[in-house]
DNA sequence: TTTAAATTCCCCACTTATCCCCACCATTCC
DNA sequence: GGAATGGTGGGGATAAGTGGGGAATTTAAA
């Protein structure tokens, strides 16, 4: 299980250093675009229940075909380096802004990879929100002890 | 599994770099038209499972006949020379508006090959309409362990 | 049939990017 | 304090992408 926040650097030639403890569970991993603008990395294992769901989708519905390139386009293999790093490619610094500080937080069942501004802004503006936030809650506290 | 997006040269003499993580797989192979302006490149043996299926298509309803026809009578057989290159013919290159710059994009089973400007505005008209793309994820994102 | 032109294919060469390794510093843990 | 671990930077070997020459083959024309 993936928990926790770490601030992190990418170097010259891309290249991100994944948190030691995680490494283990990310030898081989799928980074891919995620939504508000953030990267997010599967280990290979959770990805490939995904992939093949998305890949079957119907080609004769323009809004499918949309879809999974999204998804599958923009997904790319990773491995850890012998330093515990993964290369992330061109597109998706771009499509995240990364520029060299990042966050990489861990969400359970995956990680997530921000740029560190945009990081910050989101979860000011979470804080901000966090009466409604709070309503969500809710929902899942019904069945604690 | 073909994965992630890359930006290629076409040379004066028609040929297009396969991606070198690819190539193993795809060192026969057979390209054809795709929807929205691409082309479409299958390993041949997936290609064999594929054509058989695109012949029996109904041939008393016309919109068959015309879909059996676009991707049928343009796939031509291509193998991957010593330098890692497949070579497209004129007509397909002409199709597709392919001109120097192209994104050769992995769709888990085939690839796709894109003119880089068309693919440039698939892919942010795609980014707007992010919101019914999440609805339409959600469904496949239940399970995820 | 011969010749010329065009096309295809094979090979070589260059530039750039990628990968693997080593080195360093900071922090943590004994 | 010393050793081990984690994050960061960079050099050098290797591979990948690209362009072009020239032989072999095909096509067309004379």
């Amino acid at each position: 299980m993936f928990l926790g926040q770490y601030s992190h650097n990418i170097d010259a030639k891309g290249r991100l250093a994944v948190p030691a403890k995680f490494r283990n569970d990310l030898k081989k991993a799928v980074v891919t675009q995620g939504f508000d603008n953030c990267l997010v990395l599967y280990p290979k294992k959770s990805w490939e229940q995904i992939a093949p769901k998305v890949a079957a989708m119907p080609i004769n519905k323009e809004s499918s075909r949309a879809v999974s390139r999204f998804i599958l386009a923009s997904a790319m293999d990773v491995e850890v380096d012998g330093q515990g790093r993964i290369v992330l490619p061109d597109y998706l610094r771009k499509f995240a802004g990364l520029d060299k500080k990042v966050v990489v937080a861990g969400l359970y069942d995956r990680l997530e990879i921000w740029d560190e501004d945009q990081w910050n802004k989101m979860k000011s503006a979470t804080e901000k929100n966090s009466n409604s936030i709070a309503e969500q809650l809710s929902d899942l506290s019904t069945n604690i002890e």
